[in-house]
DNA sequence: TCGTGTGAATCGGTTCACAGCA
DNA sequence: TGCTGTGAACCGATTCACACGA
C-alpha cells in the first residue's frame, strides 16, 4: 500500500547505518506512523517478523521491494522537458529503485536533441514509437495544462497504462490505467488553509462548522 | 478539506466558459469525484446551493476561495533554487491564488544573485532575515535531503509554520508547524505497485493477500 | 419537478489490547 | 520476558436514498 515506500526508504537509511534488526517501533518512529498501523501494514506481506526480537532489515527491505515491483525494471518516460521535467531526469533516487529513465520527450525544436541525464531529448512526435521501442509502461507528464490530455491520450494508446501526472488538469482514462496526479499549487493552498485556522479562521464568518473539517 | 482546491480548479474553468450554473453531479465530473461527495464538502461551507437549480459558479468560487484563505496574500520563501526550485518558482499558478513568491534562497554562490521570475536569489546565510523582514509563513523546501532537516529547524524559528516538503526525508517540527511532503520517488513506486499488479503479482508469490491491500 | 442538503447505513482504515511465540 | 501478529472496538469518511425547498 501507499505507506511501504516511506517505510522502504527509513530501512535503507537503518541498513546503511548498519541496523541488522529493528521493532515495529523504532521504524515507525522513523518513518513517522504509528506503530500498530506499520504492524498491520506488514503483516499484509507475511509474517516477517520474529516475536520478541523484532525485523531483520535486510530481509524486510527485499520483501517491500518485491511487493513493490521494484526488484524487477521499469522503464520510464518523461513527456515535457521543462524545468519540472529536468528536475525529474535528474533525481537520483529513480535509478537506485527499479526505475529506469529511457526516453524525455518534448515538443519545443530547442529542447529536442539537448542531453540531460545521459538521454538526449527526442520529439513528441516520435513519442508512439519511442514508447513501444523501449517497452515504457509508465509515462510521467511534465506538460503544460492544455497539452496533458492530448498527450495522455497517445502515451495511453501507445502501451503506457500507469501516469504521474504534474499538469493541473483531471485527466481521463480507460479503465486499466493508473494516474496519480501531483499538483504543486493544491498543495500550497492545503497549508494556506490550514495557516488561516491557526490565524483565526475565515474572516468574518463563525467557526463553528470548520472543527468538522479536514485531516492530513 | 483536501478536495476544495481541486472544486475551485473545476469552477475557475467554468467561470472561464461563461458557465454561470452548476449541478453537484457537473461539478463533481469535472472534479473526478462523485456528487454526493461533493455535495456533502459543499454542505461544511454552508447551505451555498439552490434546491432544484445547482450552484452559483461565482459565488461558489468566492466562498471556497475564502475558506481556503486564499482571499488573504500568503507570502511564500522557496529554499533550493536547482531544476525544482525554478519549476516552482515560475509556476504561474501559484500568483493567481493569492500566494506571493516573496523570496528565493540558495546556498550555492553560483545561483545567489541570479534572478528568476523577477526575484534576486538571496544566499541562505540571510535566511532568517528575509523571512521575518518579508512576514513569510509558508516555505518550500526544495533542499536536497542532507540538508532538509537543517533548513527546516531555521525556517522554524525565524517563524514559518507551514512548510511544503520535497526532500525525500521526514521532517520533525514542534507542533503548530504543519508539513506537507511531496516525494516523486514515491509516487514512482506506487504506481509500480500496480503496474506490478496488473501483470499478475510479486514473482513466485501466491496472491491472496493482495486482495486485502491499496486504495488511491 | 429537480437537485440540494442530510440522516442513516456502510465501508475501510486506524487504534487498542492481548494472545501467542521466540 | 519482549515484541509480533491480529481479533475486536473504534472512528471517520463515503455512499445511499429521500425529505425538503426553490
Amino acid at each position: 500500500m501507499a505507506r511501504l515506500p516511506v517505510y522502504l526508504r527509513a530501512l535503507h537509511v537503518l541498513a546503511e547505518r548498519g541496523v541488522a534488526t529493528v521493532s515495529s517501533e523504532e521504524l515507525a518512529a522513523a518513518a513517522g506512523v504509528n506503530s500498530a498501523k506499520l504492524r498491520k501494514d506488514l503483516s499484509h506481506l507475511g509474517s516477517y517478523g520474529t516475536r520478541g526480537v523484532g525485523y531483520e532489515v535486510e530481509y524486510l527491505v527485499y520483501q517491500i521491494s518485491r511487493e513493490l515491483g521494484l526488484t524487477q525494471d521499469w522503464a520510464v518516460a518523461i513527456v515535457g522537458i521543462g524545468n519540472l521535467g529536468r528536475a525529474l531526469a535528474g533525481y537520483g533516487g529513480f535509478a537506485s529503485r527499479g526505475f529506469r529513465m529511457a526516453a524525455l520527450l518534448d515538443a519545443e525544436p530547442g529542447i529536442v536533441g539537448e542531453v540531460i541525464a545521459g538521454l538526449t531529448v527526442e520529439h513528441i512526435d516520435d513519442l508512439e514509437t519511442v514508447i513501444k521501442d523501449n517497452g515504457i509502461s509508465i509515462a510521467v507528464l511534465a506538460v503544460p495544462a492544455a497539452a496533458a490530455q492530448p498527450v495522455c491520450d497517445r502515451v495511453v494508446t501507445s502501451g503506457v497504462t500507469s501516469i504521474l501526472n504534474f499538469a493541473p488538469v483531471v485527466l481521463s482514462v480507460p479503465d486499466g490505467v493508473d494516474v496519480r496526479k501531483v499538483d504543486l499549487s493544491i498543495e500550497l493552498q492545503i497549508l494556506a488553509f490550514h495557516e488561516q485556522r491557526k490565524a483565526g479562521g475565515p474572516s468574518g464568518v463563525e467557526e463553528e462548522y470548520l472543527e468538522a473539517v479536514e485531516g492530513q
